[in-house]
RNA sequence: AGGGAUAUCGCCAAGUCGGUAAGGCACCAGAUUUUGAUUCUGGCAUUCGUAGGUUCGAGUCCUGCUAUCCCUGCCA
């Protein structure tokens, strides 16, 4: 059966300008400013943005917005590219607002000289008061009245750096008792003297937002300009400068809500906090909700793409739950993963009646959901290690797993039969003891019994010792922003959000681990190898725990 | 003299001439399982922010109200 997917609000608009020969094509762009790292909330409108212009077999740039040079560096734009190429997106090219600093530039010109635009002396404090509030309108500025040729004159000594930075601006004359406070004459101009990481020294003069945009976008050929809710108010001074200053095929803006993740924080401010106070490693540390953290911690662009699509286009805010993107995780990754054993918190195993010295080599599946990987095979003898969690000397009826007098399989080997365990001096259990069934071999018994559990194990002898990250959420609050009844957010972290296993155990075939190999460890959940790892001693992160039934039964 | 938006299941989200509430995640129950995973099967909104109205019939149309978000940077 044909799957039915009904359009978002964004392709009936394109839907509708192109039928009505608005335009003739599709293109977009995504427009992040070079001042950050990407997170995941980008990875929507980069998958708007981007999957729009797929959808319509249009193209789709990726533009620095860089009006604004006392924030921007070119290293964040490195990594802004670098990430969207690991998403999978291509952009048509990479483009920058300064690239159209002329343009802008002539367009400011033009409304000079149309009578539209007026350089204005009023100070910043004053330039706010005469701006009227929300509910009062604001009153025009005594330099309104300019003439043309007076702000022309005044527009170019700016531009030619006759005046401080602040002393005057070039701002619209629309309307000061707006009720929308973008058209009450927005400043388009200011006067910045910073170093620009493209344009060097050459400008004095730098364009606001609200004027560059549209410009960009429309000069570039943008037909839709895909951008976030709290753009909406902006749209009317978007459409004005493109009127205004005549434009044959302006482009048009759409609005669509951002999204937000619960559990995980994306301001820039607050994450710089944890960075600088070393709360965490990095902007990659595996916990962060950049895309560099995100693929550090061995979360797949397939994911996040699958992500991005299941949680819809729509106007309204809204929460996503994390848990959706751990299933996308989990479902990429269950498809994708080869499975290995690793015991994390090691406890011997000992099987009394099994021969000493002696190893075999077990076949096992590298993945059951996938046939065509293939088998390997992992050793096994007399001494191997366990998860501590497996052994119970006291269990409850509902423990599948190795308590005195209970059988289980060890995976693809052999049927054990619990017969007690050792304990040091604090009663902690060292050594687990039991007895193997020969006739067991390869995990089924002839007489056709049953075992309830099937546990993993790596041999002693042969296990490769091993760093293990087990990562948690960051916060413990849904919404880690909140800061009514704390101090600040960072009392909302989770402590646990990290726990470092410096003994856990590898099986053998793990012996040759390059940074960014996945694996799922069987029982246990999804893991890949962090940068730090080395050869004599390897690093792992996991990504997302399995899900587990029976820890929710034992709670 | 404020303006702009949004409200459908715990979280997202379809619902487009008004015709009797898709799907995903989560959750619950059962089956299969050499991962307590996966897979499978079944369950999960008499109701669409709220109060009225129009209509044979309203999530969809009309009116009023409420809640939430955004806007008073020479940031983007």
């Amino acid at each position: 059966m044909e799957e039915i997917v009904s359009k978002n609000f964004i392709e009936e608009a394109i839907d509708r300008d192109l039928e009505e020969k608005v335009y003739d094509h599709v293109q977009t762009r995504f427009p992040p400013e070079p001042n950050g790292y990407l997170h995941i909330g980008h990875a929507k409108a980069i998958s708007i943005d981007f999957g729009m212009a797929e959808k319509y077999n249009g193209k789709c740039n990726l533009r620095l917005d860089d009006t604004n040079p006392t924030k921007e560096d070119t290293e964040y734009v490195d990594a802004i590219m670098e990430d969207i190429k690991w998403l999978g997106f291509k952009w048509d090219k990479v483009l920058y607002a300064s690239d159209y600093f002329d343009d802008i530039y002539e367009a400011a010109i033009k409304l000079i000289k149309k009578g539209k635009a007026y350089v204005d002396d009023l100070s910043p404090e004053e330039i706010r008061e005469y701006r009227g509030t929300l509910t009062s309108p604001g009153k025009n500025s005594p330099f309104r009245e300019r003439t043309i040729e007076e702000n022309l004159d005044l527009f170019e000594r700016m531009t030619k750096g006759e005046y401080p930075d602040g002393a005057k601006v070039l701002r619209a004359k629309i309307d000061m008792a707006s009720p929308n406070l973008n058209m009450r004459d927005p400043i388009i101009y200011r006067i910045l003297r910073a170093h620009h990481h493209r344009t060097g020294d050459k400008w004095i003069v730098y364009p606001m937002y609200d004027f560059a945009h549209p410009i960009s976008d429309t000069v570039e050929g943008v037909t839709h300009s895909l951008c976030s809710l709290e753009f909406e108010d902006h749209r009317p001074l978007y459409d004005w400068v493109l009127r205004e200053v005549g434009y044959e095929k302006p482009s048009r803006q759409i609005e669509f809500a951002r999204m937000n993740l619960n559990y995980t924080l994306t301001s820039k401010r607050r994450c710089l906090r944890l960075v600088n106070d070393k709360i965490v490693s990095g902007w990659d540390d595996p916990r962060m909700s950049t895309l560099c953290g995100m693929r550090r911690r061995g979360y797949t662009p397939e994911a996040i793409r699958d992500f991005c699509d299941r949680i819809g286009i729509a106007k309204a805010n809204s929460v996503i739950d994390f848990a959706l993107l751990e299933a996308c995780i989990r479902e990429d990754l269950n498809k994708k993963a080869p499975r290995a054993m690793a015991v994390l918190r090691p406890i011997k195993l000992v099987i009394d009646n099994y021969p000493e010295g002696q190893v075999e080599e077990i076949e096992v599946e590298v993945n059951p959901e996938n046939p065509e990987m293939g088998t390997r095979t992992v050793e096994f003898s007399k001494e191997l290690y366990i998860e501590e969690d497996d052994f119970m000397e006291d269990a409850p009826k509902k423990y599948f797993r190795l308590t005195p007098g209970r059988e289980v399989r060890l995976k693809g080997a052999y049927f054990v039969t619990c017969t007690g365990c050792e304990k040091d001096e604090n009663g902690r259990v060292t050594v687990v003891h039991c007895t193997y069934d020969s006739e067991t071999k390869g995990g089924d018994a002839p007489d056709g019994r049953k075992v309830k559990g099937t546990i993993h194990f790596v041999s002693a002898a042969h296990a490769i010792d091993a760093t293990v990250r087990l990562y948690d959420r960051l916060f413990n609050v849904e919404n880690p922003s909140d800061e009514t009844g704390v101090n600040d957010f960072t009392d909302n972290l989770n402590k646990e959000s990290m726990i470092v296993l410096e003994n856990a155990k590898l099986e053998s075939n793990l012996n040759s681990l390059n940074a960014g190999d996945t694996f799922q460890f069987l029982r246990l959940g999804y893991f890949c190898v962090d940068k730090d790892s080395t050869p004599e001693k390897p690093v792992l992160n996991r990504t997302v725990a399995l899900k587990d039934s029976w820890k929710k039964i034992n709670k």
